[in-house]
DNA sequence: CCCGTTTTTCCGCACAGTGGAATTGACTCT
DNA sequence: AGAGTCAATTCCACTGTGCGGAAAAACGGG
């Protein structure tokens, strides 16, 4: 075949056709009202009865799906249906884990990734650096959520309603006394946390301990999981934050692609 | 191609490969955990060099996705964006008019599709019936949750929590002697409607008025729509009850399907 | 270290898939 | 209404793609 000899574009292989249907579906995503045949064409360079036989296969397969009326092809519920497959197969830790080994190798600090659960906040996992002074949480345990970098990430990606409701149900306790014990106080960080990107625990949790820390977000935008950074005050310095910040805050982006979630809440 | 033969099998034609990569891909979605090149041949039939190479052909195009570690398949991040586009595209009401319409031929009864909006179903559609006496509702109408088929049937459907905040927003009013205006007896009647399939609006809204009705969920088995059938008491009689309520749950499992939807809630 | 199993690569043959051309259909302009 | 235009669909003969048997390579026990 053509992508086996050596003369030829370089990336194509694998199997033509379905790789060319591939190419139709990307199509048929760009548009939301759906693509005539002629537009799928011009969209992907295929001559029009090639791109015909492929939608009709593809509608056969549910694939695809046409509107007889306007004859506009668009995405079919089974390339929906089949797509979901992926959530269930994802396993948030095991998919995290080489973004977040990269994270501590670049700032070599802890790295912890943790999801909301019952209005707190659950380790998942951690990324141990070798300094010897370290934070330490173990999978599974558990942080309130107003007073850690994770926690406070995961708040400020919340609907201001469910914020609302975990304050009702968890009134803020005073872990330190740095810890935003106030709703207000509260509420004001999520939204600086929420302009500059990431969230910052400056000893709200412990004294002596820092952490940064952003949010993974899902498929609708909504939080996830969150990943931190914490280390201590020695070592989280005021002039390495902007760094860290951005460190954290670009590996949960990463992390969130990877996992098939948008950053932005869809409208 | 064997599709064009006419000994061959009824139902194939098309391109193969892209209907074999379809197959791939199902397969893929049926192991949460994924599955090895072997149990994807069992499942599709196919040698394995052939399977191998369409996977091989997703993965380049990330429909799917192998642990390096455990050579586990499964479904990839782009079949899931990609599927992800038939929300766009996706119209509930011109996608379920044809089953309403198949139902109100069926059971010759005046068939509504309606959502929960704000705490109150909102009629969507209507398929009107022959009969001279019949139902009536304009599309655009409201009427309160819990005295109405379609508002019971999307209530059982709903988690508890939500039910709970809607009892408590909007307290149950009576329209007529037979409705159900106490929490107590609303939450028995919405178990026994989860037991049977459908709901059953026994002159709750209206004397003399019958509806029966069931859920369409969306990919999260969360309500989302509900179709309902409704007519005078003197049509819809007992012993036609359990008929109608069947054809009505069916038709409604039959638009979840087209829609993407799941009927078990994913745990 | 060797042997059974699974995954991956290789390659020649056959036919599935391609795309040009013809047909049908929908819609417009005169 | 009839002619003309353009898009969608079907047809068909040629050929390069995709197939699968087989061999090679990578695992993974024992």
């Amino acid at each position: 075949m053509s992508g086996r000899s050596p003369s030829s574009r370089g990336e194509a292989g694998g199997v033509q056709s379905v790789r060319r249907a591939i190419a139709v579906l990307r199509a048929l995503t760009t548009a939301d009202e759906g693509l005539t045949l002629t537009e799928v064409c011009q969209a992907v360079g295929l001559a029009p009865s090639t791109a015909h036989r492929l939608l009709t296969t593809l509608q056969e397969e549910r694939f695809a799906r046409v509107d007889p009326g306007t004859g506009l092809w668009s995405v079919g519920v089974d390339a929906f249906s089949v797509g979901n497959g992926f959530l269930r197969a994802r396993d948030l830790v095991s998919m995290a884990r080489p973004e977040l080994r990269q994270l501590m190798y670049d700032s070599g600090e802890t790295v912890n990734l943790a999801v909301e659960d019952d209005g707190q906040a659950t380790y998942l996992a951690q990324v141990e650096c070798r300094e010897m002074m370290r934070a330490f949480a173990k999978p599974g345990a558990r942080v309130p959520l107003h007073c850690s970098g994770v926690g406070k990430a995961l708040m400020a990606a919340m609907a201001p309603s469910a914020v609302e409701r975990l304050l009702a149900e968890r009134p803020p306790t005073r872990a330190t006394p740095g810890t935003l014990d106030t709703p207000d106080r509260l509420l004001a960080d999520l939204e600086v946390t929420r302009a500059r990107g990431y969230a910052l625990d400056d000893q709200e949790q412990a004294i002596g301990l820092r952490c940064v820390a952003a949010v993974i977000r899902d498929e609708h935008g909504g939080p996830m999981a969150a990943v931190s950074l914490s280390g201590p005050m020695a070592r989280i310095t005021d002039a390495r934050l902007p760094t860290l910040g951005g460190l954290v805050a670009r590996t949960a982006r990463a992390i969130t692609a990877k996992l098939g979630g948008v950053v932005e809440p869809v409208g």
